[in-house]
RNA sequence: GGGCGAUUGGCUCAGUGGUAGAGCGCCUCGUUCACACCGAGGAGGUCACUGGUUCGAACCCAGUAUCGCCCACCA
């Protein structure tokens, strides 16, 4: 804060304009430090704020850009309220949409066993069909640089927008800090039993070759066909289930019907053979068998889908995988098929695509008449990896787990404790964190089979034969992290003894990114790292971001400090709706409906774009609508406008005890009003209320107030010393009212006659507009200077025309009203005399004697 | 199938028991002495539907419909 103050230069321009604001003051409020956070002051007086980094390899549309201006909303009010604010941001640049950037971007794809090159350069004209393989370091190296230059962008544009971040305090998931964070966490998991290891079924992509998540599922339609396929007794008579995946037929362990089905009741305990492989497999019971669903038997295989894996578990099936992880047929014959009939057909099938092997399953059940009529189309929701485009599969493979009450109903209602404990606004979207705990079907899986992520820390000792025991893990130790097992040595051990019989070998997977970003509390309050600031901001007091990562950022972070501390890592939680297109559907990029964000910024301007996104309230969805972003503009420049024209006539003083006249007082009583109103509402983190009550007060003070008093104040006296007094205090309060909805303008304003920041002022109190007025003052003179216009309007006579008589009637009180502003109205109206009549309530305006336009 | 939210003038939305509101858009008029990225005035709605409670319902209760989102659903 040295060297700036001649960008605050204190002058009035003869034309405001919004051109240029945001770069000269995000500069300045850079420069100035005016965000920075106070890291000397008490618990109490902090508020901090966990705000979602964004993933740099994605792209933001307008829906971000709304979500973040919310939290910034807050965050400059509690600013203003006199809070440390500490308010750092992040960026996600773990993991998966990363690799894929790099993979298109550079046309390269990482290929472990590719030796280290240190002099790589990438290829100038990638080719996206032949992606060149590279090392894994290289691949690593690639991703730092391509998330560097997209950092870049994203903080630009958070500038742009005029986020009152601490940008002092910017992290990202992959540094050596998050990474020590997220693998100590780990480590504290592990020796808790909170994280686990396990060889088990888990779903698959097969496309990016890894384990994914049920909080990264997606539901989709899939087409797919019924085959209605014949199984054999003992006696030769057939059994008829229907499939969707005759492929799996190899794999089939059971058919399984409902307990109470009356049809398959006496086939329970025997067995059949299955079509083209001639395995034998029992006939089970089991309830989760729906009787209405195909033919009411299913045949499981291990595994198809979830189902399966229900009934592999819970009837103790034996394990028979045809699928491997390239999402094609095992190559190996399998032995429970040795010696069958189906040896020359499994041949076939091996090595094959899920498609292609069932096209030729079904070609042979075909022949052998085992197929039951012809396949029947039918839509299907199948669960895909959230960013995959082919179905998952189910594979068995060793992954990392985290309890999460999945498999837990105690740890379960732990949590679902922890939830009705945060404070959600709105209140309504905590039922979006019980419906999805309560539905939970397993832990957590953390481990991803990919490459630029978070290492597992953790090393395993290998027999004489070269085998991994994954039961006994070498650990680092905590003061080595970060550590990256697939190049650091195990403790004990050195590099030369590396996948060597005797020796060790490095955990190969990398964290989930969420299971770094489930720690963004701990990253950014510094947990472990700096007790003192840990103490200052945790737990938070505000964690913001969309709806729809509800079931996994919000969740996932309520688990690890539920473990780590015991707490919850926020109280209160507020949730943004979506920004949705004109026909209410969800924007994203892949449906082509997604704005971008710098485009609207660059035509409507920061303040505008905040004003809408303030427009939309918490948790409510928002249709996108350029004809809003120029009410919001509108906005800005009436502010720059307004604060000119009283600067002009008023000077500087804002002696609020000069404030005499009754119609001065009456405005300010109003203000006053407005500034319980909007500070009860910021409160309640109601920003759009609080919007709302400060504009409507701006828009009567500009029309009605500001022309009401504009000649007094250009005299001479008390009466004019009185209106540029209120006038000064009204505008210092307005602008410091506006300030966290349109930081741009209000700071311009601010900057002609004020020093310092107005985002360091402190926010407004009712006191600064004194007392005793009467608000109805303002209201009785408006409605009166309304009628005298209408009465011009309708006479399609300018506003300026001379009024020689009009009659203002109104009950008493209202008279008395009228009268307290009445040469104000007069001067206004440019009416020469105006009679006060009793009668009626309401304020009416009559027998307007005009002027002609040629006297 | 379960859950949540929405349904008020052409559009976006306020309004939780007492005679329907705002902004935008529209229409009319005016104006350049803060603001043409302007001002003034005006028109426009049986508050989705059906019952119920109440002296009184946009608002409370029950149900229905439509839209959206979340979750579940691979036989």
């Amino acid at each position: 804060m040295t060297d700036a103050p001649a960008q605050r230069a204190a002058t009035v321009p003869d034309k405001p304009s919004l051109d240029g604001l945001e770069a000269k003051w995000s500069r300045v409020w850079e420069d100035e430090r005016v965000y920075s956070f106070d890291r000397t002051a008490e618990r109490e007086r902090v508020f901090s704020i966990d705000t979602p980094p964004p993933t740099v390899s994605g792209s933001l549309h307008v829906g971000h850009v709304f979500s973040y201006t919310h939290t910034d909303l807050v965050a400059r009010f509690q600013r203003m309220r006199g809070k440390a604010v500490f308010y750092p941001m992040g960026w996600d640049d773990n993991g998966l949409p990363t690799e894929r950037r790099v993979q298109n971007f550079y046309g390269v794809r990482c290929d472990p066993s590719v030796a280290y090159d240190p002099d790589f350069v990438p290829p100038a004209k990638p080719d996206p069909k032949r992606q060149l393989p590279v090392s894994r370091r290289n691949f690593i190296g690639l991703c730092e640089e391509l998330t560097a230059v997209d950092e870049k962008a994203f903080e630009a544009l958070w500038r742009q927008l005029g986020l009152s971040v601490d940008w002092s305090t910017l992290y990202s998931t992959v540094s050596d800090d998050s990474r020590a964070v997220a693998q100590k966490a780990f480590l504290r998991n592990l020796s808790r039993g909170e994280a686990y290891s396990s060889e088990a079924p888990s779903l698959w992509d097969v496309t990016f070759q890894t384990a994914v998540a049920q909080a990264e599922l997606e539901a989709r339609e899939y087409p797919g066909h019924y085959h209605r396929v014949a199984f054999h007794r003992p006696d030769g008579t057939a059994v008829h289930i229907e499939t969707t995946r005759p492929e799996l037929i190899p794999a089939v362990v059971a058919l399984i019907a409902h307990p109470d089905d009356e049809r398959y009741q006496p086939l329970f305990g025997s067995t059949v053979t299955s079509p083209l492989f001639g395995v034998e497999i029992p006939v089970l019971a089991h309830h989760a068998a729906e009787m209405d669903k195909g033919a009411g038997i299913a045949m499981c295989c291990t595994f198809g889908d979830l189902t399966d894996v229900q009934w592999w578990r819970e009837l103790q099936l034996p394990t028979r995988a045809v699928v491997g992880r390239d999402g094609r047929v095992l190559r190996d014959l399998p032995e429970w098929l040795a010696g069958g009939p189906g040896e020359g057909l499994y041949a076939e099938l091996a090595g094959k695509t899920t498609f292609s092997a069932r096209e030729a399953v079904v070609e042979a059940l075909r022949e052998t008449g085992d197929l039951d009529g012809e396949p029947k189309a039918t839509q299907r929701m199948t669960n895909f990896y959230e960013k995959g485009d082919k179905p998952l599969e189910i594979v068995t493979s060793r992954q990392w787990y985290i309890r999460n009450g999945g498999r837990d109903a105690d740890l379960r209602e732990t949590m679902l404790e922890r939830g009705r404990e945060l404070a959600w606004v709105p209140d309504f979207m905590r039922h979006r964190y019980e419906n999805w705990v309560g539905g939970l079907n397993g832990d957590w899986l953390v481990s991803r089979q990919r490459y630029f992520g978070v290492a597992f820390p953790v090393w395993y000792p290998l027999d004489a034969d070269g085998q991994a025991d994954h039961d006994a893990p070498i650990l680092a130790d905590e003061a080595s992290l970060p550590v990256d097992p697939s190049s650091d040595a195990a403790p004990g051990f050195t590099e030369d003894q590396r996948d060597r019989p005797g020796g060790f070998t490095g955990d190969p997977d990398v964290m989930d990114t969420w299971a770094t970003s489930s720690l963004s509390p701990h990253i950014v309050c510094g947990w472990e790292r700096d007790p003192d600031l840990f103490a200052r901001t945790f737990p938070m007091d505000l964690n913001t971001h969309a709806h729809e990562i509800i079931r996994t950022w919000l969740f996932s972070r309520v688990v690890r400090a539920h473990f780590e501390n015991g707490s919850l890592p926020w109280t209160r939680s507020m949730i943004s709706g979506f920004v949705v297109d004109p026909d209410r559907k969800k924007m994203s990029k892949s449906k082509g409906n997604a704005v971008v964000p710098t485009e609207i910024l660059d035509r409507f301007g920061a303040d505008a774009v905040r004003w809408r996104a303030a427009m939309a309230r918490p948790g409510m969805d928002s249709p996108f609508d350029e004809t809003q972003m120029k009410v919001g503009r509108r906005l800005a420049i009436k502010v720059l406008n307004a604060s000119k024209f009283v600067l002009g006539i008023s000077g500087e003083s804002a002696d609020v005890s000069r404030v005499t006249e009754p119609l001065d007082t009456s405005m300010l009583a109003g203000l006053a009003t407005t500034v319980r109103e909007a500070t009860a509402a910021f409160e309640e983190f109601e920003y759009t209320r609080a919007l709302e009550v400060s504009e409507r007060f701006f828009w009567t003070f500009c029309d009605d107030y500001l022309e009401l008093v504009k000649e007094r104040a250009n005299g001479q006296g008390d009466g004019a010393a009185s209106a540029r007094a209120a006038l000064t205090v009204a505008l210092s309060v307005q602008l410091r009212l506006l300030a966290p909805i349109l930081p741009y303008a209000t700071e311009e304003a601010w900057s002609w006659w004020q020093d310092g920041s107005v985002h360091r002022a402190s926010w407004p109190v009712p006191q600064e507009c004194g007392e005793g007025g009467d608000p109805a003052v303002l209201t009785a003179v408006a409605t009166a200077l309304a009628g005298v216009r209408g009465a011009k309007s309708q006479a399609k006579v300018s506003q300026r025309t001379d009024v020689r008589r009009a009659v203002v009637t109104g009950s008493q009180d209202a008279l008395d009203r009228v009268r307290a502003g009445t040469d104000d109205l007069r001067a206004a109206g440019r009416v020469a005399a105006l009679d006060l009549v009793a009668g009626g309530d309401d304020v009416v305006v009559s027998d307007v004697e005009l002027v002609a336009a040629a006297e």
